[in-house]
DNA sequence: GTCTATAACCTGATAGAC
DNA sequence: GTCTATCAGGTTATAGAC
């Protein structure tokens, strides 16, 4: 039986770890003592903790993007002139996410970590390898829903890729405040209750929240104004 | 001019720079530095970091959730017998935070980095003090949604949920994915987007993604099967 | 090229003087 | 209650064995 790499192995000890001890509560030791290496190994591969982070993300992120433009343009072609309709277009963006959770559960929880740090320099390699994605997809939902502005589609982008991201990493919150009724447990029921939200808030009629006196805060109630 | 309490002091700095430079990058010496207090200080009031990080969570997530009850009882007597619209619900749900959001930027960024990491012991007091406003909301929703059973509207407010956090944690990856067109800038017109969103997904009609052969992933694509 | 041993430096926590 | 000194344990860097 040949031993896998130190380098993979490394890698998946830490997103296992990350995953499960949280990023600031794991550390290098944690990580080479779980994967049989030397301390030193991960700073000769990867450079630092934070080096280590990188790969870790990129090596399934890449992939993930690459899938879900892969079938947007499946359907594009399956649909030719005719606009791809929303719930197909969000089946391409969520589906190859929920699959990849199914395969590797660790991954997505260390993404949610690193997606809520928005100055954290991992970030941005992650916002680097979304750009196609969000471009592609935002170019679909306009020809779909053509009656909706174009700043309004990208905001709504952005609401459903935080229902999405929620869902992954925060399932666990739900079950306890469900009462253990709501459950990841399948992949299919997720996504289609996922698309079924989405797909509805897409083709949301705006909103105006009418100004009613009674539901003013009162004056006691207030917090302290903080500047800076 | 009169100073303001150490412990205070060491609140604030403590906020700022968790959101500004994370969680994991902010060390207790940055925080007394800039509170102007000393590295015992904090360990003296607090415990420890994680007891300083737990009460500056606590201090602005008990009022908040006060007032998204309270502004929920409002409407459930203003409407009497009659069910209150999803739309107003959603108002007393999402209001107060973006609220809070202009108030105190740092402070939602802070809470995005824990719900993120689902194990930590700080996570849990936040699901304490969020049960409360699921419980209410919920049923609420029931008597709106009639024709939406229980678990799905479970799902659906953990949806929205996810789209709210992430609206105010990651608005900065919006911003520079719009090309600078989406900006958290006006308070009202937040909102609106959001409950237009979240309004037409809670009412979503139930959804069932066909099984087309010509949307499979081809095997030459597999990744690796992780367990554990 | 791959990995190990070791050292330098930083961080959180604490005992005890004031 | 406040601050200093110090410690155990973490991350990073580097020289050199294999």
């Amino acid at each position: 039986m040949k031993e896998a790499k130190t380098k993979e192995r490394i890698l998946d000890s830490a997103e296992k770890l990350f995953a499960k001890k949280g990023l600031k509560h794991t550390s290098v030791r944690d990580i080479t003592g779980e994967a049989n290496a030397h301390l030193a190994a991960v700073n000769y591969h990867f450079r630092s903790k934070d080096g280590l982070l990188r790969e870790v993300v990129q090596r399934r992120i890449v992939p993930l993007n690459r899938e879900r433009l892969r079938l947007l343009d499946n359907a594009a072609k399956r649909y030719g002139k005719k606009a791809v309709p929303v719930e197909t277009a969000l089946h391409a963006l969520l589906a190859p996410a929920i699959k990849l959770y199914f395969e590797s559960p660790h991954f997505l929880r260390v993404t949610g970590q690193i997606v809520s740090d928005p100055d954290d320099e991992v970030y941005k390699i992650f916002l680097l390898h979304f750009q196609d994605v969000f471009s592609g997809f935002k170019e679909v939902f306009t020809e779909s829903l053509p009656h909706i502005e174009d700043e309004e589609i990208m905001w709504r982008i952005h609401f459903l890729m935080g229902a999405m991201i929620h869902t992954w990493t925060n399932h666990s919150g739900l079950e306890r405040l469900s009462g253990g009724v709501c459950k990841l447990s399948d992949e299919e029921e997720t996504i289609n209750r996922l698309i079924a939200f989405c797909a509805a808030g897409l083709r949301a009629p705006k909103y105006n929240h009418p100004h009613e006196d009674s539901t003013e805060v009162p004056e006691k109630e207030k917090r302290s104004i903080q500047k800076d």
